[in-house]
DNA sequence: TTGAAAGCGTTACCAG
DNA sequence: CTGGTAACGCTTTCAA
């Protein structure tokens, strides 16, 4: 039977007191109750089984200490990562967090948007939004994903690109594919380019594709034909396409083609062989990003967090 | 700069009308309004940026037409799939999701919900919950875990592994060792044993570990010694940390020792062989939920539903 | 067809 | 140290 909401009143009543001492007892502020008072209403909150109204809160201070997260897809590990660890990170320093998914619709990631501003929230992250969102009077950042009018977090993807091939360089391989996401991500691929252009050897294979395992696998299929003997996957997902067409075409991974990623989410340690990637900054990333939001910081300059490559059997290592 | 926020007074001041008429179209009633009273208020709407504070219309009417999602780790694709699938399930039925997760920590679990509850949601989704929460006054549904006092929704455990373990069986193998979860999930077991008992077998070895890669890992390094000729894991995380353990042990797969899992999350399509698995009907739970959830349906007898096998190649087929 | 006003649960100011 | 009370933005009844 759904009992009735216990409100500040009732407490107020049962401990003979006002609500507003029940209000300074509950927030510890700011005005200082008496031992004896304070604890008759600590009694009737428990007994009364009272829990503060959010809303109501919410209202009358016009914030809520609570940002909204939003992700292209929550089935995405890299992207569950991250929220995960910006829900962790906010945390512990008194936040909440509500987390939700646009599912790669650039129409749903504006509704989200609204919603989560409609409930007040005191601040917004976008993890790899598609536009940039028109948002007034909340802070806001981007992770992932460089915008024109918000602060923004983003892993150094040029740098940890260049240096993931390089890696492959170093193991000897003079034609190295890449697989990348479609337009609008040219970072790892300048990297890839740096990396090449620095070793000397000319420009590889290229297949531009979904980020998703299944353009993974359609990519790798294509590249198969230039005869490659190392890969280099924009994101694990890719990596873990190509990985399955590789298996699927006999060749031998590392011996035939060396394959590395980008990213570095925790399955990739489980993959066979396990891979070798330019590991996201992930808890860096989200505990900038709160910060940021925290602080109200709002220069649209972005950040840059530097990667780290993590070897493992994939490469040759 | 954060711009003011713009009210219900500004809108009507600047339409030139009463907050109640603004009221009306703003929510398409309960009262008619003419026309060009419309027109002038959803442009004044449109010109001032007016946005409904969700917080006041939800201490005003005392609901939100919001559901919590609370998963014990949102880096766990199985759960991912399922806050994904209540998510879009509720969206098309009018209602927004608040997502968060709780690590697996039950005392995590207890101040989320409690956050939810403060938040007024409309209904609250506990997904493998760790403990019966206290709730009163808004509808509570587990997924994937019965509980003592709140309605319940969960794949068909038992039938679903005699199904997954009676396909090993139909492969000839006659050793079947089993990779599951701690105490606390007996149902997937005795589904193991139905299939064995079913099909006249000794009991094949068993090991218990924690639903994670690393557990499936270790597990299977144990299991080696007891030579199972296929293993049958709880949880598709198991079975990707059996996965490596058997290929760095040299064991080829399925011919030397075949493999399934229950769960059936999409990276199972993209292992090295792809994993045959008894599939959760994610999205029919999801639907069930937020069904139960909008009805009040607060019965607390569980609903079971049917799993499906899916064949790929790591048993054989 | 529209306006005025009460009240949702909370906070914090002003008196006492 | 505590009580009374106005206000937060919204919905909806009652009157006009």
């Amino acid at each position: 039977m759904p009992k009735e909401p216990v409100t500040r009143n009732d407490v107020a009543e049962y401990a003979g007191v006002s609500t507003a001492v029940v209000s300074y007892v509950v927030n510890e502020g700011p005005r200082k109750v008496a031992p004896d008072t304070r604890e008759r209403v600590l009694e009737a909150i428990r007994v009364l089984g009272y829990r503060p109204n959010a809303t109501a809160r919410a209202l009358r201070m016009g914030t809520t200490r609570t940002f909204g997260v939003i992700t292209p897809d929550g089935g995405n590990p890299l992207f569950a990562e991250l929220a995960k660890a910006i829900d962790k990170e906010a945390a512990t320093r008194g936040y909440v967090v509500l987390q939700t998914s646009a599912d790669g619709d650039p129409e749903i990631e504006r509704a989200k948007i609204g919603e989560l501003l409609a409930r007040q929230v005191s601040g917004l992250v976008l993890v790899a939004p598609s536009a940039d969102p028109s948002v007034e009077g909340v802070p806001v950042i981007a992770i992932n994903r460089s915008l024109e009018a918000v602060s923004s977090v983003r892993p150094a993807y040029r740098e940890g690109a260049r240096r993931g091939v390089e890696h492959l360089v170093s193991h000897g391989h003079r034609v190295i594919g890449l697989v990348i996401g479609g337009a609008g991500h040219p970072e790892r691929e300048l990297g890839w380019r740096d990396a090449l252009e620095a070793a000397g050897l000319p420009e590889g294979p290229i297949v531009r594709t979904s980020f998703s395992r299944e353009g993974g696998y359609d990519a790798a299929r294509t590249l198969l034909a230039a005869s490659p003997t190392a890969i280099f996957a924009s994101s694990d997902l890719q990596a873990i396409g190509v990985l399955r067409a590789l298996h699927e075409a006999g060749v031998r991974i590392p011996e035939d083609i060396a394959l590395a990623s980008f990213d570095g989410t925790p399955e990739t340690e489980y993959t066979w062989p396990p891979l070798t990637v330019v590991r996201q900054p992930v808890e860096a990333l989200a505990r900038e990003a709160v910060q940021r939001l925290i602080d109200g910081e709002q220069s649209v300059e972005a950040l840059t967090v530097p990667t780290e490559l993590v070897l493992r059997k994939s490469c040759g290592c």
